[in-house]
DNA sequence: CATCGCCTTGCAAGCGCTTGCGACACGAGC
DNA sequence: GCTCGTGTCGCAAGCGCTTGCAAGGCGATG
């Protein structure tokens, strides 16, 4: 209820305890007589204290904040791990700075000062794939460090398996009879890597599919735009006046993919009769339009992040040089109504299924 | 380049003056000649010298960081204005720690105990109406705030005029003819007032629209459930059984819109043909399922609460007493494929208008 | 009964920075 | 020539907490 000006005098002379019992009672160091705790504690409450965090950091030199840095906080994917990286974070009673990085020069910016140190004792990057130096400033900043959808030698990660996943799903339209399968993935914006390993993982994915089918002979049929509604739109725009147009789209992102369903839509196209989509991510909104996808467990990647970084900064105390973590989990499909055989393989001659057969069709 | 091992001292004797001259140059304090500041200023970049927060917060009281506190992160609207409004406070030197409130417990202990004392200088609080001991706790922690989605006397704030915009959104389907209006709005989650006050003015002006058109006579087709694709859902389910459906709805989000559409579909219904839909927020995602929305300018709020509340902490030290800034800004009513003229009022006998007349149906 | 060791507690020295105040040098004004 | 003001700079006292070390009290031991 008191204001700032209670500090650990006040609740010393409370207490009839010295500032240093204090310090140590309500941190639960050993060396403090059960009946002192409580007396302590008990002043402590009922002042309202709460130790001022810039001292103590001054004094222990650990922040107990963590930093989390996204390329961009405005898609589902990173406020959804993000969400669920805090949650577990907080429970271990950290707090978490964060960082957009949208621009390759925030990003150079950021990784070229001294900015974290001395205010977090980790960092958890996401999609974004961090230099040798880059890492090595880090920890030269006394930074641990953990990172989600990149890899790095002697760092702690969380990982999906990218490259079996697009195999997969890639797979799956294959299965259906789809001969000519178009993959539509993620450009690096502005020149610079922000696309991440991820995306270029799926594509070498839809790749292995293709061969081990034997149509990679085939001209090529990729498209990579930004990531976002509008790109891959874009995307499937292009694809629509080629050559030998696809019947298929693997789609690196479920946003992408639903720029590609409006395209289509536009075009008349009907999904999936005329043509089958598959995305990646499995977006809340996918079940609404409909999408097949490729699931990867978004939330439970927050989680991971969050704990193998935890695990790190208490290694950091057991001096054990207990090598950092790294999990890698496998993506599943997940079947809805944007995906169907090709059309000339369908029993019934073209146009004889019912335009409109409701439950059928995706919904774009 | 260096590590944690420089400090001021380091700094100062490789300058050849005292630690104090350091500090001010390094923060351009008056009193100290150009030519010290610069061969200052020199020797902290050779040194790659970065202050220790800890130490500046300690002495000096001030964190230069905010807090923003979100209910959830994983929703769009959320990841949108978080991310302008870190970018302009991050522009302005400060760090944003983030701090998401998911259930009535955690918002408790957040509120009830002395937390962000010494952490921040100030705090953004999105979509929750802080009550009075709430705000006055914040102030005893010296913290200035700014809300987003709420109001408070003498408090910072922006907001959208939710009363009008919902009663133009309505007004709009009751000028294409609709005599059954229905209103799907956003229920407070377990019990507290998480829903907040947006909503609540949203059905108000619902609630206006039908009474200024003389349709507040009749059976309430109001719907209340939590604000998701699922609520939406669950809402729009209990409509369709009511004894006189109505024949459009004004959905107090889109994402709940968005399930709103999804059971329409599964029901046999076409939008906008058997059944208008008008939503709120102009998410994403809208022109991709073309749904008729109010757009409130997400992005704008984000500048805006992070510009007021910068103005706040400014004011801090230039101690006129100026009253806090408040902004209010009007929807406006974007039209996609969603809304139409009701069934009955078509100028051609129902079912006429052939069933796929793209570019006039909404898609899911 | 004296001694030793362990458990509690307090003292005081920092942690790295900021800032009021005094010291000093210099040119101006009388 | 002396005083005074202005502009630069350094000294040292904190900011509020942590922690190594020493002091004191106690029961256990020989």
């Amino acid at each position: 209820m008191d204001n700032m000006l209670v500090s650990v005098e006040t609740v010393a002379e409370r207490a009839g305890v010295s500032v240093s019992t204090v310090s140590r009672a309500l941190r639960s160091v050993p060396g403090v007589s059960a009946a002192t705790r409580k007396r302590v504690q008990d002043a402590a409450d009922a002042l309202g204290y709460s130790a001022s965090p810039a001292a103590s950091r001054l004094a222990t030199g650990k922040t107990m904040t963590v930093g989390i840095v996204v390329p961009v906080l405005a898609k589902w994917f990173f406020g959804k791990v993000i969400g669920e990286a805090t949650q577990t974070l907080r429970q271990a009673g950290f707090d978490v700075l964060l960082y957009e990085l949208a621009t390759a020069e925030q990003r150079q910016r950021f990784f070229g000062t001294v900015h974290l140190h001395g205010r977090t004792d980790g960092v958890i990057i996401m999609a974004l794939q961090p230099s040798r130096e880059e890492l090595e400033s880090l920890a030269s900043q006394g930074q641990r460090v953990a990172l989600l959808g990149a890899e790095s030698a002697g760092v702690g990660s969380v990982n999906v398996d990218n490259r079996g996943a697009g195999r997969a799903a890639v797979r799956h339209l294959l299965n259906l009879g789809h001969q000519r399968v178009a993959f539509i993935g993620i450009r690096d914006e502005d020149g610079s890597n922000l696309g991440g390993v991820p995306p270029l993982q799926r594509l070498l994915g839809y790749r292995d599919a293709l061969g081990e089918a034997g149509l990679a002979g085939g001209d090529v049929l990729e498209e990579l735009d930004e990531n976002s509604v509008a790109g891959g739109a874009a995307a499937m725009s292009r694809l629509l006046v080629a050559e030998h147009a696809p019947t298929a789209a693997f789609v690196a992102s479920d946003e992408m993919a639903f720029g590609v369903l409006k395209v289509l839509r536009q075009a008349g196209l009907d999904v999936p009769r005329d043509f089958s989509v598959l995305g990646f991510d499995n977006h809340e909104l996918c079940d609404v339009v409909g999408l097949t996808t490729m699931d990867h467990a978004v939330a439970e990647q927050g989680r991971d992040v969050a704990g193998i970084l935890l695990d790190a900064l208490a290694g950091l105390d057991a001096l054990d040089g207990s090598v950092p973590r790294t999990l890698s989990r496998t993506a599943r499909l997940v079947i809805r109504e944007s995906t169907a055989p090709p059309r000339a393989l369908r029993s019934t001659p073209a146009g004889s299924d019912s335009p409109d057969s409701a439950g059928h069709s995706a919904h774009l």
